[in-house]
DNA sequence: CGATTAATGATAGTAATACTATTATATTTG
DNA sequence: CAAATATAATAGTATTACTATCATTAATCG
């Protein structure tokens, strides 16, 4: 099988890593450093250094490094799609589809052979401690007009189209769609790190729980036959 | 009336800002300056010469700009607990007292003249969009080992506990709680710069709208009769 | 195949950051 | 008034996040 690769906004880097050897080096490297020492810690430097290159080099690539960082985190949302659009394709119903999406977004993350120098367990982990560095930035407005947010965006809109079809009445799709993606990753951490926050536990049994408060507080809020709707 | 000052977590600061001149400069100053730079842009010298003093002085009462960050918005939690406690104490029914920290949790915030020093406006728009750098670092554990997240988790486990009282058998409260708190803040920051990712208008109105979310999504979850509780 | 072009490496340099250290000078307190 | 303490003034350091230059290697193409 021949390893696929995403189209990315191509304002997310300089030279698109996908296609050399040194940018999957860059990539591959990347998720396990900024996995390793979280993203203040991570430098071009050290990069450079792991993947016997220069900074100089990297740069070529990226920007800066929070570019690289909102370059990985467009690549796990495009990702998410991509299994959602395969894993509800053959499912008709509406509401189905919504539950296959949540079980993709609250599951355990494997290692994808689909894409070689991707390591799906670290960039998930790197999800969920860094997702929120790529927008609280002062740059946001000027990030978002060049649409580096769109992997994101799109998973939100089409998860929310699905409620839209469920539900036509209920109001605060978008809103609950965005709370659902950023709570799944947020509650995750908080199992590991700040328990008393969290109705998870940091066993393995933390993703069915996951998706069970997933599932509960979307289908409860859009029920129609609610008096909160 | 005299200046209230709250007892905050002896392990935030060096010496007690709020008990000096020069403290209370540093905290009223910061919080305006991180609101117009940004915590990323924010730094100990910029402060240092808005105030008319010294980094070094500056270090005195902060161990760095992070920990001062985690003070401001320990801070805040502190604040909305104890504006949770005045509203609630007269209410009787606990689905009642939910609400009332629903809206408190959800409305604009305006200064207190209370608290001289600090610019509410201005700190509510930090933590809006700063607050996930508190405890998104790799040194959570040992912050959270000191208490530095207890205002945070205080608030969470109040009203986590008001929801125990309404439902015993919802077995999600903490979550629930947590993922309410923090979507409070995002989707305010999602209205002014990601609004596909809302369902709430960038005007005046948003702060009804997010209230009216909120409730939907709490007070639905935790309905007993329902097939996912 | 040789020549052009492009990608990378090697090296150097810079302004700013996040501190630490030292000493002098105010200011408060007993 | 003396002693202790807080602050200011100043200097210094390692690191970071870049930018710039030029040499070298690899890919491409007529």
């Amino acid at each position: 099988m021949p390893t696929l690769a995403f189209k990315l906004n191509d304002h997310l880097y300089l030279r698109d890593p996908q296609h050399t050897q040194l940018g999957q080096k860059i990539i591959h490297s990347s998720m396990l450093l900024i996995d390793q020492l979280g993203f203040e810690q991570f430098t071009f430097k050290k990069l450079a250094e792991e993947i016997d290159s220069t900074e100089a080099s990297i740069y070529r690539y990226f920007e800066n490094k929070h570019r690289l960082l909102v370059y990985l985190i467009a690549w796990y949302w495009n990702w998410m799609e991509y299994r959602m659009e395969i894993f509800t394709s053959a499912v008709a119903d509406p509401k189905e589809k919504l539950k296959t999406c949540l079980r993709i977004l609250a599951e355990e993350k494997k290692y994808d052979p689909t894409f070689e120098f991707v390591n799906e367990e670290a960039l998930h982990r790197i999800v969920i401690a860094e997702l929120d560095k790529t927008y609280l930035t002062k740059g946001v407005d000027d990030l978002n007009k060049e649409g580096l947010f769109g992997g994101f965006k799109s998973v939100c809109g089409k998860i929310a189209s699905l409620i839209h079809v469920i539900n036509p009445n209920y109001p605060f799709a978008e809103s609950l769609v965005s709370t659902v993606l950023i709570t799944a990753n947020q509650q995750l951490f908080f199992a590991s790190h700040l328990p008393s926050l969290t109705s998870l536990e940091a066993n393995e049994s933390r993703y069915n729980r996951l998706y069970s408060f997933l599932e509960n507080v979307v289908f409860c809020s859009i029920k129609a036959d609610n008096k909160y709707a």
